[in-house]
RNA sequence: GUGAGCGUAGCUCAACUGGUCAGAGCACCAGACUGUGGAUCUGGGGGUUGGGGGUUCGAGUCCCCUCGCUCACCCCA
């Protein structure tokens, strides 16, 4: 193969079928958004690269190694968004809206990761922000609506896992005990985890290797402010109080550094290494941070890519519902002013637009899928009428312009 | 960034230990059917076997480099 130009690395064609499917899903989602309340928001697809930095933090995997960051003309730095929550709060401070507001969104992000099943380097996500609520129902409300999401898009097998990461107090706190213990340890610990032992220590325990080994590490619930601990026990007793099914997991880290109290992933099967569909959490000190007064939020993002390829989905391309097909010079012409006044009746119609023999028109006809081929030769317009095929059936029946009109 | 696997027509794949091995099916186009698709038959276009170098009388088939794809690690949706 010798094509000159190709896909760059990471990123996808998003073929007819498949946008078919894309658009189910977020007609689905809107659908459910409406009915919590959100309203939708669409960010610029690029901002200020210290945004980013500023939210996402600077010590996280994303921000060091995965942003794709450029210099525009004039100057500045800039970075295509990697994740959705950074972009919506800045538009919710200079739009200077009024909490509490429930925002959504569907759009696509890039990160510059090693591509592989179920991770890309532009992907979409659908997501939601609800900005100004710091009631632990907020916390529940926005799991349970990212469960009903998920069901309404066919998920049956889904684990909700769940913690609590507390305060920025809580966690540095925490963090402080667990590194004393690590470092007690040491030797033990894998290459990566010795490297993250500073960094990133929650990390460590999230370990495949070492993790394991390390049953009696300090657990983050019993480093937690008792209004840390209250607030996670609200947020379980309304998952109870609605029968929803979840696991805490309190090894359970969020590789973005907002995130504060409850942070929750959904997994399922089907996606190979990267089991997460849906994850999110609260990030009480975000707004603040991007330089508004304190403001309490919570939300998630699902990725688009990843509910296709664990649902299996897929789904027929469009087809039209005529397609004409002509014989001679002046039915052709006839054809031309006939699919307009079709098409201006909202009825979908198409033709060849190259002059091809009626059989080579036919087969095109076939291929579209057209429900029915509209034939038009000498015959038909010396009667005024033209034949109309069901492509199933085979059957031809005369109509007039005007009944055909009517038909629809 | 690290590791593993794979790269032959648009697609799915053949070609024994290097020797008419550059093929098949599907798809596409045309004809059989000078006004009719999806079936059948016939024919046609399309590949510098990802690219470059090497070994050899001779290389998709062996070696090296390179590019690309896939999966996994890391991390994440």
């Amino acid at each position: 193969m010798a094509l000159k130009y190709k896909r760059i690395k990471g990123t996808r064609d998003i073929l007819p079928a498949e946008s078919e499917v894309r658009e189910q899903l977020w007609q689905k989602a809107r659908k459910i958004l409406l009915r919590y309340g959100y309203g939708f928001i669409t960010t610029p697809t690029f901002e200020a690269t210290e945004l980013f930095v500023r939210s996402v933090g600077e010590a996280t995997d994303i921000v060091e190694k995965e942003m794709y960051t450029f210099t525009d003309r004039g100057g500045r730095s800039l970075t295509l968004r990697p994740e959705g929550t950074a972009g919506v709060v800045r538009a919710y401070l200079e739009n200077h809206m009024i909490p509490p507001v429930k925002l959504a969104y569907y759009e696509n992000v890039f990160r510059a990761e090693r591509p592989q099943k179920g991770r890309l380097r532009e992907f979409w996500q659908i997501g939601v922000e609800f900005i100004g609520a710091g009631d632990p129902l907020a916390d529940a409300e926005t799991i349970e609506l990212g469960l009903t999401l998920l069901k309404e898009f066919g998920f049956k097998e889904l684990k909700l896992e769940l913690n609590s990461i507390g305060t920025v107090e809580d966690r540095q706190r925490y963090r402080n005990v667990l590194i004393e213990y690590l470092e007690k340890r040491k030797d033990e610990l894998c290459e990566d985890c010795q490297r993250r032992l500073y960094r990133n220590p929650l990390r460590v325990l999230d370990c495949k290797i070492d993790g394991p080994k390390l049953k009696d590490a300090p657990n983050i619930m019993d480093y937690l402010s008792e209004d840390s601990k209250r607030h996670f026990e609200k947020v379980l007793e309304y998952l109870e109080l609605w029968g929803i099914d979840y696991e805490i997991n309190n090894r359970l880290v969020r590789g973005l550094d907002y995130y504060t109290h409850t942070v929750f992933e959904f997994k399922t099967a089907g996606l190979g290494a990267q089991n997460t569909v849906l994850a999110g959490g609260r990030y009480d000190g975000l707004v603040e941070e991007l330089g508004g007064p304190p403001t309490p939020a919570v939300g998630f993002a699902l990725g688009v890519e990843r509910v296709i390829i664990a649902l299996n989905l897929d789904a027929q391309p469009p087809k039209p519902e005529y397609f004409i097909v002509t014989h001679g010079d002046e039915a052709r012409k006839f054809a031309v002013e006939l699919i307009r006044q079709l098409r201006a009746e909202g009825i979908s119609v198409d033709m060849s637009h190259n002059p091809k023999s009626m059989k080579a028109q036919m087969k095109l006809a076939n291929r579209t899928g057209a429900r029915y081929t509209i034939i038009i030769g000498e015959d038909e317009l010396s009667s005024q009428k033209v034949k109309i095929r069901d492509m199933e059936s085979g059957e031809e029946k005369l109509l007039s312009v005007g009944e055909l009109l009517k038909l629809g």
